[in-house]
DNA sequence: ATAATATAAGTTACCGATAAAGTAACAAAA
DNA sequence: TTTTGTTACTTTATCGGTAACTTATATTAT
């Protein structure tokens, strides 16, 4: 009952050639003649052959396949990244392989090094947010494969990397609030030991910095990027002192979310009694009411680059190491307009 | 300069025993005893051995890994079964390879065929709006890979399948509409074509003729299942008769958005002057005001059962083909309240 | 006419693993 | 003692392709 897979064999014993003739008239080799061509590629189409891609790479090393690992696939960010990364991959002539790590850096192991097993061509890479050991990274260098950061990276002189510009977006966001006449501002979420908590608060320090504000009226509360820390750290802030800020910056979306929260609770309306500005967006902010002001990522091209750059690295090893910022955008809404 | 990778002779050189012997004990197999065995592993984590899956997989026929193909990766309902679907799939010693059709056929059909080339054990598939050509299902099925379909599927008695209760959910939600005083009900999207359409509009429909409401007071516009969809939809409402329906229900979250924008445009005040209810929710739902009633799809519920479903069937062929429907959650918030 | 070159195949070896069958040494059962 | 069975390996064949080399025939150049 059960159908035999059609092998390049097959193929051979049906048209009366040797093996390798089909194989070379299926890739289009020079070696074949045209009649023959078209005459194994009618066989091969009439028998439904699938060539099989384990036995292709094992002979060939070649996969033309890219590994994709990223922390999550929800979110605003990822989703958009992930689709752009598998178009470009397509555009280049590569299938793309995505692996989640689900912020869990025993699972990031785990799939890089199926990954690696699975020959794939390059790695694109997006780190957990708890990666600490890095001799995975060591072991992909070695074995000559080459790898890609995007967004969340490891500073490493051997990979290049692609990821926004945090610093330059949160000062210019930061000193747009300033111009437009708050006073106060307290930065919440985000840790110095991430690359991403890292940029953006110091783009937020020295937009203070260089502004004409007191220091001390600000506050900085480092903290997680999901929406639960917002959320706690707003309570933080309103437990501390009455006085709440009259901005807040969040690292990212989804606290700006649990910050909006906590601040619902408390009957606190934004933007009336409290502004929020935000570093990246979501799909459906424009229909929030209020809808925040953020600092637009440029997802799609960090993708963009980043899948390029890689390609890049595979066809030509000689390819050199960058690390690549792109700037963002300051989109306006409903949030810290002018006072 | 660059390493080579270790393969199983390399170790099985280094300890003077056979190639056999190494991979024999790299997979725990009895034929040898435990003294070699630690051997064999102590030698393989120094050298940071990683099998290669094309050579395993070519050679035994199996690869402990399932293909995955959704129409794309953004929105609220496909980055969360595909989490669940991962989560899953790992729990029960499966890989998942993932692959974005991008709602298009010809990609689908394609990445399809990549996937049954990298010998995948099974697929989980749900299928694009416009795919119409089964053929590649038989192709699958001819070759005796298992599939199963999840959310949007093909009625196919040679493959399982899971969705939501898309009849029933609609139902409940539309004779919710009704009881709670609303008298002329529009829905919005979804093509007779497709199942969910299919389902979801025939659900609508039997509420309607369930109860007292008048068949002419409804309206049905069909069309796709995005915010350009809705919005257009609600376009052609407002200009069609000047009378807009009490409620319109919407075929996707993404749809009613789209209707909401129109709305909105049109100066339209919801929950005031029109209520929307949706099919499926979004993450940020909560804080969008207003915060959309809406029919909650058992997300992660039909990720487990599909995955699972499909390693049964992978694990023993006579496993029973079925047709699962999971039931839906009515969430009601700020739109659709009682009168 | 003969050597040189192109064309269109075929042969062989190998990619890195696993399956199946074979073997030697020793132990237990008949 | 012979048979049978176990244990712990080794040998050989194979998975389905591709690369590199070889060969036969036709074509062109000298």
């Amino acid at each position: 009952m059960k159908k035999k897979n059609i092998t390049l064999s097959d193929i051979a014993d049906i048209l009366n050639v040797s093996k390798v003739t089909v194989s070379k008239a299926i890739r289009n080799h020079p070696d074949i003649s045209n009649k023959k061509k078209s005459q194994v590629r009618e066989a091969a189409l009439k028998l439904g052959y699938i060539p099989n891609f384990m036995a292709r790479n094992l002979s060939s090393k070649k996969s033309y396949t890219v590994g994709l690992v990223v922390p999550k696939v929800t979110g605003d960010f990822f989703p958009y990244i992930i689709n752009q990364i598998y178009q470009t991959a397509y555009e280049l002539g590569y299938e793309v392989i995505l692996a989640v790590s689900q912020e869990n850096k025993d699972f990031e192991i785990k799939h890089i090094q199926t990954l690696l097993a699975m020959c794939v061509d390059g790695l694109l890479v997006s780190i957990t947010g708890e990666t600490k050991n890095y001799k995975i990274f060591k072991v992909v260098k070695d074995r000559n494969v080459p790898l890609v950061f995007f967004d969340r990276v490891k500073n490493d002189k051997n990979f290049s990397h692609v990821v926004s510009d945090d610093f330059d977006g949160v000062y210019k966001a930061t000193t747009h609030i300033i111009n437009s006449g708050y006073n106060s501002i307290a930065f919440v979420g985000g840790m110095k030991s991430t690359n991403i908590g890292k940029y953006r608060i110091s783009g937020f320090r020295k937009a203070i910095q260089d502004s004409t504000l007191d220091d001390n009226a600000t506050t900085i509360i480092q903290g997680g990027y999901e929406e639960i820390d917002g959320y706690n750290a707003m309570r933080t802030l309103l437990k501390k002192k009455n006085q709440i800020p009259d901005v807040i910056f969040c690292v990212t979306y989804p606290v700006a979310v649990g910050v909006m929260r906590a601040s619902e609770e408390s009957h606190i309306k934004i933007p009336h009694d409290l502004n929020i500005m935000s570093y990246g967006g979501s799909t459906y902010n424009h229909f929030m009411k209020p809808s925040l002001s953020y600092v637009k990522q440029p997802i799609e091209e960090i993708g963009r680059k980043a899948t390029s750059k890689l390609i890049d690295h595979i066809r030509d090893s000689r390819t050199r190491v960058e690390h690549i910022k792109i700037p963002t955008d300051l989109i306006i809404r409903d949030t810290c307009t002018v006072k």
